[in-house]
DNA sequence: GAGAAGATTCCCGTTCATCGGGAACCTCGG
DNA sequence: CCGAGGTTCCCGATGAACGGGAATCTTCTC
């Protein structure tokens, strides 16, 4: 009986067994991951202990599971985000020292704004678990710029779906956020007060690699009411310093 | 016919795909693929697709095959790493900026270690390729530190393998290493001249969790003939306000 | 400390998805 | 225009994965 709905593959399964981990769970037991990925118990134990054997997950002591560090290694390989992470790290630096609250870097993966770094300030410690790791295109700063700058088959496969709100002010009308997009093509930033959290304002600005195309947005966020100039400056500036020391590398 | 000396199941498989994929080996085709995973080409092919479909690898335009973001994502929620390595950071872009060079943070895995971060000045971008992800315990600092300061089946374990000597200044005698051990547990940091390239000295210190267990070794590389004192008392101080932000944490 | 709820391990017969040889096809580069 | 290497498709045999179930161990709860 079960269902199993979808057809699955050794892979399928594989994918699902790690999906179960959330930026927020990151530690559970196998029948826990067995129940969540829909796997029969006996079959999830048999799995994870394989995965384990193989490194890509790891046990606690009392015999929890997590994420292993040798997916850290794989993910290490990953040329793109490597690359562009590399590149953009000492300049994320630079902004994070002048417009402090929190720097980030995001690229588009699979229809959402998906981060890569985020730099905060060591004192605002509470909220790291808090910020998840990828974002709706139309509500983040950073994923309206990646959409702007997208191409419009991903603007109108974002559009046509449904634009949940996360706050009062996120825009959730396909009208609204065409012409937003079309005010971040023309001033050459986004700015999203309250989009995500009531108190905050995310500002993005694209990032170009060596042929000037879009690979990246880079942000800050900032108090609600706070000045913005300054930072969307910083921004920019970071932001071609990133595209002229991609240009370096081969 | 073909071989398979080791029994694979199915994650078996998975994992030498991804093995296949190096620091310097980013991109491959599939049957390159195969070749090195030594599987047939029919079937690393059609492995590789069902990868590609789940997200853990990607293809380029011209059908050659990379490491997905996917799998960045992933190790994300690698509790453990991410959470040092965000403790860290903070702490890293400090020492980095007053000792320049390279800044490196490095974890005990599988007997190596494997660093998880490193910093470097913008315009040394030549060797990020060089540097590799792992280094041997017994040939680089940071590894002196984690060996020195990790349990004893460890340092028998290493001590009793092959040492293998990167250049002519690593140690690679038993009796060699236990007696560098010795000494940098009374002095309370490592520091290795020109055990991993002529040209370099790698200088590591332990850093605590809050139970004051070493989880890692911070360390930076100076030119050989570097005056080592100033950064060993930086790395320290770093290593210190590491060990108390994680004590903030939960 | 007793009892319950949950997690883990082991066993085993069935089945069905995986495997991989092979051949045709595509795509370069020379 | 040719050839080498990469990719896709096909298909029958095989054996490895599957998962129900029960016994055992661990962790809470009261």
């Amino acid at each position: 009986m079960a269902n199993s709905p979808t057809g699955d593959s050794a892979t399928d399964r594989l994918v699902r067994i790690l999906d179960t981990f959330t930026p927020t769970r990151t530690v559970q037991t196998a029948t826990e991951i067995g129940r969540r990925s829909g796997l029969p118990s006996s079959t999830a134990h048999r799995i994870v202990t394989e995965l384990v054997e193989a490194g890509l997950l790891e046990r606690d002591e009392d015999r929890r599971v997590r994420i292993g560090m040798r997916l850290w290694e794989l993910a290490t390989r990953s040329s793109h985000a490597l690359r562009l992470r590399q590149a953009a790290m000492p300049f994320m630096e630079r902004v994070q020292s002048r417009v402090r609250e929190h720097t980030q870097l995001a690229i588009l993966e699979q229809d959402e704004a998906l981060f890569l770094e985020r730099l905060s300030s060591p004192d605002s410690g509470a909220n790291i678990t808090r910020v998840a790791g990828r974002l709706p295109l139309h509500a983040s700063s950073s994923g309206l710029v990646l959409l702007a700058f997208g191409d419009v088959d991903l603007q109108e496969r974002v559009l046509s779906s449904p634009l949940a709100p996360l706050t009062r002010a996120t825009l959730s009308d396909p009208a609204a956020v065409r012409r937003k997009l079309a005010e971040v093509r023309a001033i050459g930033h986004a700015i999203a007060p309250g989009y995500i959290e009531e108190v905050s304002t995310g500002i993005a600005v694209p990032v170009r690699d060596e042929t000037s195309r879009v690979v990246a947005a880079l942000s800050v966020v900032l108090p609600r009411d706070a000045e913005t100039d300054f930072a969307v400056v910083e921004l920019h500036r970071a932001a071609q310093d990133i595209a002229r020391s991609l240009g370096f590398r081969h």
